[in-house]
DNA sequence: TTGACAAGTGGACATGTGTCCGTTATAATA
DNA sequence: TATTATAACGGACACATGTCCACTTGTCAA
């Protein structure tokens, strides 16, 4: 039934014509370079020159395959993202019988949370390049014209916004949650879990520690509990 | 009782010495410049050089005012707030009486949305440059580090946070609302309104007649009716 | 009036993003 | 094997942000 699999987009390309044969080593020591670096000096502090210049490729290379330093973190998590997806999936699946759809969605929000905050500095990055292209599409148009293109949907944060819908629809029929816009809702829960978000959350607070514990709980108490209690 | 001030920051600097003669023009002419140059091309494709030029100042002149398009954009807006934050208090205060606490939050969250949507490119531009600020600040240290200076809140943004949380506490108190962490949901409420996470949802939708009330229904569902509905 | 000094100025500079385009290597084809 | 079309390449370039610093100008105090 639940189909844990996340629709691939930047990966081999499907043209007519095959790879260049150093390109797949080039993809590959992109990869292994940026993660080093990352993991040695922090995402936001490494530039896509010195990616370049270190993984030995000119820039344009860089750029022709990720058009942004978020495509490239994109790509990066995406393995991790996988097997996430799939866990996540494996667990509301293995629960279906025996767990409500309210618990279930409890659940999900509690592993989603924990999910973004171990990644924190990717997922901003990402956020981050999303935002950025959004902005870009409205360039120089009144502000809410309708004049852009659509912006089209990370299949990430789609399948995410999917599985919350699938939740709360259930939740909704089973009779625990009143009737509401799922979509909406799905997009306001994904807001509360938007890395910027949580970033900014967490700055605020000194003590990490608890600020995680004190976030689950009140993300539990609006979004499952409901903010006028039992 | 209530108080409709909001702590000024950027204005003219009260140290010993006077502020040059020149200066106070130069500010006037910038902020001038940089309002007719975003009416007529949009905040986004503005830059700060293009400003400078316009304005006719270096490029110093203009980042020793603002030290980013951000700071620019609050100040341009620093009337609207005002006025705004003077309208709500006065609303809020004369409806103490009439209206319960929770009554109240639905107002606010109603007129705070409305005015966010209405200067949402200029509100984007300050939420972006803060968000800029967050993410530099954690620069090469380890992901959630807390080694980095406490983020100097926007003054706007605490006493938005303030007058949210003063209402959760009166509205607890009636017993409307369950015990909660009255300042974590202020600021799950203010982040569901954060122009960057609005932009985006409203980038969803072609057909931004509708959304504005359909978003405001699911506002309402959730952090005033509560999830579970009645 | 004058001179010292801090606030203010402006543009060169350092760094980052993202684009462009002439060049190179390789797979498909003859 | 020779030819050719084209994916891939790389670095110069255009443009943005934000910093720096030598220079200017108004203010205050003597």
């Amino acid at each position: 039934m639940g189909d844990a699999t996340i629709p691939i987009t930047s990966v081999p390309a499907p043209t007519g014509r095959r790879e260049r044969r150093d390109a797949a080593a080039h993809r590959q020591r992109i990869l292994e370079v940026a993660r080093q670096l990352f993991a040695a000096h922090g995402v936001a502090a490494i530039s896509m020159h010195q990616i370049a210049r270190a993984a030995g490729v000119g820039q344009g290379t860089l750029y022709r395959r990720y058009a942004n330093k978020g495509e490239l973190c994109k790509d990066l998590a995406r393995d991790e993202h996988e097997r996430f997806a799939a866990e996540l999936m494996a667990w509301v699946n293995a629960t279906a019988t025996t767990l409500s759809a309210l618990e279930r969605l409890d659940g999900v929000l509690a592993r989603m949370l924990t999910f973004v905050v171990e990644g924190m500095t990717l997922h901003q990055e990402i956020a981050a390049a999303e935002w950025r292209e959004l902005v870009a599409c409205e360039d120089g148009a009144a502000v809410l014209d309708a004049s852009c293109a659509p912006p089209g949907q990370d299949p990430w944060l789609q399948w995410l916004l999917d599985l919350l819908a699938r939740l709360l629809n259930e939740a909704v029929a089973e009779g625990a949650l009143a009737p509401l816009d799922v979509t909406l809702t799905a997009h306001l829960i994904l807001g509360a879990l938007n890395p910027m978000f949580l970033g900014y959350l967490y700055a605020q607070h000194n003590e990490h520690a608890d600020i995680h514990a004190h976030l689950l709980a009140g993300l539990r108490r609006i979004f499952i509990t409901g903010i006028t209690g039992r």
